[in-house]
DNA sequence: TTGTAAGCGTTATCAA
DNA sequence: TTGATAACGCTTACAA
């Protein structure tokens, strides 16, 4: 068993409040009877009891995170790190993208006690399942959403910018003379808020490029299931290469789908960047490695990150969900490399 | 404010005794009560406070992980969701390789009532820096070393089977005629286990199929620091494939070593697998869409985090650290592609 | 069948 | 300066 503070008064035959204050430092007690206490506090190895404590007063310093799936564990951990600089710990919920676990998970964040919440995206998620994440809301337990498309816009959120970053990356090579872009992805839908405003942006880079924007150079090249698997179709894309109009570069909104149609060119035997540019989204620690080493781009992840953590603790200091201009987009910086066609 | 069970109490006109026995399903409550209490937790939005709960008994279904880095952070989501089958919810803490501020993590676990502590490899643990990981045991919360050298032997852990996993991969490449094999890793020290046992499974395989092991085929190729930044030489891997005695085969010990060579590789304008054959070991996602695609091992972490919960669980249950067969070793299974030589 | 009371490990508010 | 005592929200004997 765990030595609790009435072990220590005991062998100290003083009462349990006086423990109590002698280690928490209060201006009451005589500077020897602390010393003392804490001589055998040491002595007996005590350490108070965080669930006593928070058993008392509202602060457990608890953060709960939400992710969907094991793809985003690298923000869990980034996540963390930030949370313990204000000292606080995180318990994480892998939700599997299931609305029911999710649910469950929320009513035992709360249950024990956390703070604050933040919530990662779901693949598919309907406007009206929202409601059980509204719940903590209504005790005043902070939401705070990353990279998520939310139904009410006065929910505090932080994305990367997404629209900026692809035309960060279009400026980019139509700078280097690219004229036909292709934007490859692998599946444009309603829900999937990123890839919409990635294919904006891509709109938006062409318009101010003065350039016709081309419906058939938007490409889907592959497929994501609800349960993340990834689908890739080598088909499509050597259909896109074997075009007459071949597109002179092409834009994948990630790296992964960079490197897999770099594999296509390559069998198809053309030639990288003289034949075909390439250039991805999300600077994967494979992109300096590829042939040719893949340009990219180093998404505002980290950064998002941080603001996220920053959030909620306001929020927290706060007990006011509404209160903070809720809206934050971050956006990345390009890293170039030779598959963009540098000369 | 969070409603209580008073507040149950209250509305009900019973004793907050009462309703704690019919959420619980108690026999001695009438049917008609239970009911009508139900409904009127329902209607307020009760929910029992874990944190209560916890301060009772000992039960706080809680674990705490510890990992050194997010370079494991795989590692987390594959843990939660084993832990949640449990019933069980994970705390992580991301120790950056600190020593202190693992010793600060174990407190805070332990005044959080976890039940049970999982740790991941540090980089660097000396053997005397082990002493704050015991202090959990004393108090009969059972620990559990995840790829982890301990220097209690009969700590429980589990581990990936780092020199049968280099063995399956040189049995292949044996087995496709190769003959000069180099093994490439990048930082060879004592306390790197892992790379110890991978080096130890290569040496066998050669004894295995009556080959001479030769010291300067086992080749470091970069470094990694214990932030975990990861080096690369490309010099050190030019001079390999510019011997006169060039292995006519690589067994890298990740496939993200195994790629950036292949980089090297194809610069010199060296053919893959006919001038030298490539094989890497992690299975990464990267790997089927490599020039040639990668022959790899996919390795046995999901079934090494599988049974690192199963053993918490078990051990929480019997309360005993020592209780368990402690070593397990979790081999994993060849993914053959084109870069090792297949005809 | 129901209510009362004690206790879990703290902290805070009183008196002494 | 110190020691009782109540309180936090819940469970569980025990008494009614």
């Amino acid at each position: 068993m765990l030595v609790t503070i009435n072990d220590v008064a005991g062998k100290a035959g003083v009462s349990n409040a006086m423990v109590s204050m002698a280690l928490n430092d209060h201006p009451k007690v005589s500077q020897r009877r602390k010393e003392q206490i804490r001589q055998i506090a040491d002595d007996l190895g005590y350490r108070p009891s965080m669930i006593a404590q928070n058993l008392l007063g509202r602060k457990t310093s608890l953060v709960g995170v939400l992710l969907p799936s094991a793809a985003y564990s690298g923000v869990l951990a980034e996540l963390e790190s930030h949370l313990r600089q204000f000292g606080y710990n995180m318990i994480a919920c892998v939700t599997n993208h299931d609305l029911t676990i999710e649910r469950q998970d929320i009513d035992m964040l709360m249950r024990r006690g956390v703070e604050g919440i933040i919530v990662l995206p779901m693949v598919k998620r309907e406007h009206e399942e929202y409601e059980h994440l509204l719940a903590p809301l209504k005790h005043d337990i902070p939401l705070v959403f990353v990279d998520h498309h939310t139904p009410d816009a006065r929910l505090p959120r932080v994305t990367t910018d997404d629209a900026a970053d692809v035309q960060t990356m279009m400026r980019h090579l139509l700078g280097l003379g690219h004229r036909r872009i292709a934007f490859a992805h692998i599946g444009l839908h309603e829900w999937d808020h990123c890839l919409m405003q990635m294919h904006q942006g891509y709109k938006t880079a062409l318009a101010q490029a003065s350039l016709a924007y081309d419906d058939s150079l938007v490409v889907q090249c592959g497929a994501v299931s609800t349960d993340e698997t990834k689908t890739f179709w080598p088909d499509t894309v050597a259909m896109l290469l074997d075009r007459q109009d071949r597109p002179d570069a092409i834009l994948a909104y990630t790296d992964m789908l960079a490197i897999k149609m770099m594999s296509v060119i390559h069998t198809k035997g053309l030639r990288l960047p003289q034949d075909i540019a390439m250039a991805g989204i999300s600077n994967h620690v494979m992109a300096p490695y590829t042939l040719p080493p893949l340009t990219s781009l180093q998404r505002g992840t980290e950064k998002m990150c941080r603001r996220a953590v920053d959030m909620v603790m306001h929020l927290i200091k706060q007990a006011d969900p509404y209160c903070l201009p809720v809206y934050e987009r971050f956006a990345g910086d390009l890293v170039v490399r030779q598959s963009s066609g540098v000369v």
